[in-house]
DNA sequence: CGTAACCGCGTGAGCGCTAACATGCCCAAT
DNA sequence: ATTGGGCATGTTAGCGCTCACGCGGTTACG
């Protein structure tokens, strides 16, 4: 009959079977040199013998180190922020450190107030908050004397260490690349204005346009969502001097390359389109999605990195900024002769 | 001059400040009847003006409960584990349970082990599994019995807690679709051999068309890549028998998709296609993809309902099984006469 | 041969909290 | 008046661990 349930073995119970006090047991898990290697074969053996495993949380308790990482983040559905996700949770195992995320419900500024809050209350020692968009950066200024936090995927913002990819950069070799095929000019889809990652896409291709001295058409704005980039690409294919758009993220170009389709445009034929993010999908869209993309791995790396520096008491106000990389596929080419027939 | 990281407060000091015991302060912290209205009021502002926070990791030891719960998962930039990961957080989120995620770097059965292990070490309550393969799911049985487990978006196992989405019903539905617009067989491109919902879905798929004396093609196995959908799909193409093809995932069919185009082979004109998952570009495909909804949310959340249950003692050997739905777009129409012109 | 430095280990305290019991008080029932 | 029971509170003892120290024994050096 299996024993039931007997109580986990603690350091104590290891020390008596090796035949030495709890503080060697800790000694030896602690790798402290000062242990005859014959007494920590011994308290291995028991260790193992009594399959014991330290108890973190009364570790935690004494040090004051939780060995936690809290991450906050919007929509971790969306492809952006998963692999920001993806790249800071192993960033962090690499560090010895657990993520334990926290998701916002709404786009609030209270809302990413609560969630730091929760994760404080939880005792982690550092937080890394993926929310691009105003509100969230503001709320996180507020907060930032309490804990160590860095933003990631936001814009640079006074006041609290940054981890971002280069989007402004992003964007003007994206418009340049269109503009260098020989459009005279490039119309833009863009993301909400209350993200920074939006305005800083919109800004570096409006910088483009200005310094090339090509027209600058209004921009319009969407939610992220291939259904917006379907909408708003809906009034763009009515006018036939489109022929070069720049979209701030594959998924609303996915929308306007199916917008375009059904007005019987074709890509690149008569207009062509890049995309921001390069998700997996976008070199099988129809057609293949000339795109920027974002190394998002390294940008939660960088993220973890500056964290760290912040929970080890460095200064920690600095910015890291990965480049975006351009990368041509087919719904871009040069311009059809002006004045197409009809 | 801003007092230099002054030592946080603790109960003791807000029962000071009051002028009762710790033990009162942590009475009313709990909620506990016992108290006079007058002195819980006293505490509370006691509490807040030294900005009082209770630690939960002192808190943690003396009741063993950490109030947090390990998810393991593969890969958290695929829309399904993303999605099911959004879902566990909320339905955590609500009983008062915090996050902490191990991502996989392996489909292996010892890297599974690792990250339970892992998890276990940091204390947490119970453990949330997505990983649906075979040997995660090996490596899960081992284990079940050191801490409460589920398994989430796996096939029905032996031993330990599933929750899932049916998905042989969802495969059923799609393939059914398919024969019922009139295609004399449907073809297959499916999933990994070692993916439990792709045997699943392949169960589904070939079952339907044995009942309805349907021609069962051997199936073409990817994985779960639009490359591979792609690259499976270039021999489809070639083939003009093909005429209805049931896709094991949404991101393979849009390889299919692709590769089928690219063959001047229209859709669904020459062939119909359908998916699986509906991720949310799935609608803005060209052509808009019919395919198999999973709400991965309920799954997440039956998923951490099983293991609460677990964790309070419960049996727990119940699986939960969500339904899937087809959504009918348009890459699904009735085929053509035979013997179509070339 | 004395002193100092180190090594290997043990002892005690205490991290911040909760659980269990102890205490003093008031009021109803005897 | 005595008793007993409930209520509001205090006291004590840990949870499992690390930290700071202390102690005996060995080595090194003047």
């Amino acid at each position: 009959m299996v024993p039931r349930r007997r109580r986990a073995a603690v350091m104590s119970d290891v020390g008596r079977l090796a035949g030495v006090s709890h503080q060697t047991v800790s000694r030896v898990i602690n790798a402290s040199p000062n242990v005859r290697s014959e007494t920590r074969d011994r308290v291995l053996a028991a260790m193992r013998e009594l399959d014991y495993r330290p108890n973190s949380v009364a570790r935690a308790l004494v040090t004051g180190r939780s060995r936690t990482l809290g991450v906050v983040s919007f929509d971790t559905t969306l492809y952006g922020p998963a692999s920001t996700l993806v790249g800071i949770e192993r960033a962090a195992h690499e560090a010895g450190y657990f993520i334990i995320v926290a998701s916002l419900k709404a786009l609030t500024r209270e809302s990413v107030t609560e969630a730091v809050e929760r994760l404080r209350l939880h005792g982690v020692e550092g937080i890394l908050v993926i929310a691009p968009y105003d509100d969230a950066v503001q709320a996180l200024v507020e907060v930032s004397a309490e804990v160590p936090l860095v933003a990631v995927e936001s814009g640079p913002a006074r006041g609290i260490p940054v981890a971002c990819v280069d989007q402004a950069q992003g964007a003007r070799e994206a418009t340049r690349h269109l503009l260098e095929l020989g459009h005279r000019t490039v119309w833009h889809i863009g993301g909400p204005a209350n993200f920074l990652e939006a305005r800083e896409r919109a800004a570096g291709w409006r910088e483009t346009l200005v310094q090339a001295g090509a027209p600058v058409h209004e921009p319009l704005l969407g939610d992220w969502s291939p259904r917006a980039g379907y909408e708003l690409g809906g009034r763009l294919s009515c006018d036939p001097a489109v022929s070069a758009v720049f979209v701030a993220n594959d998924q609303m170009a996915l929308g306007l390359l199916r917008a375009l389709q059904e007005a019987g445009r074709s890509v690149p034929g008569d207009v062509s389109v890049v995309g921001f993010d390069d998700v997996p999908e976008a070199a099988y869209f129809t057609p293949p999605l000339t795109t920027v993309r974002q190394d998002f791995d390294e940008m939660g790396r960088r993220g973890v990195g500056l964290l760290l520096e912040g929970i080890a008491g460095g200064a920690g106000v600095g910015a890291s900024a990965v480049k975006a990389e351009l990368v041509v596929r087919s719904s871009t080419e040069a311009p059809r002769v002006r004045n197409q027939k009809h």
